[in-house]
DNA sequence: CACATTCCATACCGTAGCGTATGGGAAAGC
DNA sequence: GCTTTCCCATACGCTACGGTATGGAATGTG
């Protein structure tokens, strides 16, 4: 007469798993509704799992900036290799994968990150590293094309605070050709 | 015997001293934060008072949001005021007020309603109006200074975005002279 | 089979915070 | 002087959440 026909096989997370499912609930909600009760509800366990694997919940979101710090400065070294060539290419592809509209995760999480950056010391000191290494990547790109250092420099500062700016921008009833606006401003920024 | 020498003669506030306590907390601790009894106690009164005053916690964020937003559109309107033939210097102006460090504490607020405003469907509401009249304001000046409407439209985005992206980044250690990289900025996208 | 290890559930405590109910003091109106 | 109105204090119940203590089931190991 026992009836436990799916008896669900006792779920059993790692580290992994914890961070991950915290990034899903940072870019939803932010750092700040981050709550252990929260995601373990989530993953479908308890908090007495979570305190195995961390030691607290600050143990937690030290995690999830490592793992978004060296995510983030895979990403860009990647999207900043170029062909010999093709430099000014590699440009505009960043800026349109950065500003774009279709890297909604990626963009939240982002902007819940530098918002956490505005009160947590650590969020800053890693939020630091990824604009310096971003900055560096697209220096790079701008030099290569001939551009001169402090012009350079210039271009990528105009480069990332353009993209992390549009982003937080709700300008839905502007114009109606919001795409060529962006690609003429992509072409102003990057020749 | 009695004691009292400078009995605090009991703190009567109004409804407009509370959104602005408020507005300092969300600056300071954004407004998920934003609570109820913090406020009340850096007032020097309880909540008592509170809710003498306010329906309940969404009906005072619902007033800082209402504050907000007429106090910007108010300082938009201002600073993009331009004597004819003024245009120009008023646009590199207006670059120079919203990207300026000096303007910490309406950076800070301008931020944390940003943040908020990813949640929160009133906050976009009042982002979106926001917005849309600072577009429109420098829109202005850039069709009064001969550029194409589209074009200036465009301009008028990346400028928003530009000044409102380099005020999340971090980044102090990119270079040493990071007052030129600005001025040089201000330059590409004013004229 | 006996035992240790791993991973999670349960129960509990303490604190922060929202909203309410009620009373009380001060000032204004009569 | 008495009453009314305004503004705030106090006390309470409730929920959410962080962290701890402890037990228990599953799995590996001899």
């Amino acid at each position: 007469m026992e009836n436990k026909p799916t008896k669900t096989p006792r779920t059993v997370l790692d580290r992994d798993a914890w961070i991950k499912g915290a990034i899903a609930i940072l870019a939803e909600h932010g750092a700040e509704r981050l709550r252990v009760e929260v995601l373990a509800k989530r993953l479908g366990v308890t908090k007495g799992s979570f305190y195995w694997h961390f030691k607290d919940r600050r143990d937690l979101l030290d995690a999830v900036l490592e793992f978004w710090k060296e995510g983030r400065i895979r990403d860009i070294r990647k999207q900043t290799q170029a062909q010999p060539g093709g430099e000014a290419a590699a440009l505009l592809h960043t800026i349109e994968v950065y500003a774009s509209a279709r890297n909604r995760k990626g963009i939240a999480i982002e902007a819940a990150v530098r918002d956490w950056a505005r009160r947590d010391p650590q969020a800053v000191a890693v939020v630091e590293e990824v604009d310096a290494e971003r900055l560096a990547c697209s220096c790079r790109l701008f030099l290569a094309c001939g551009i001169e250092q402090e012009e350079a420099q210039a271009r990528s500062l105009l480069l990332y605070a353009y993209v992390f700016g549009v982003s937080l921008m709700r300008c839905g009833g502007f114009t109606s050709n919001i795409e060529s606006l962006k690609a003429w401003i992509a072409e102003r920024i990057a020749r």
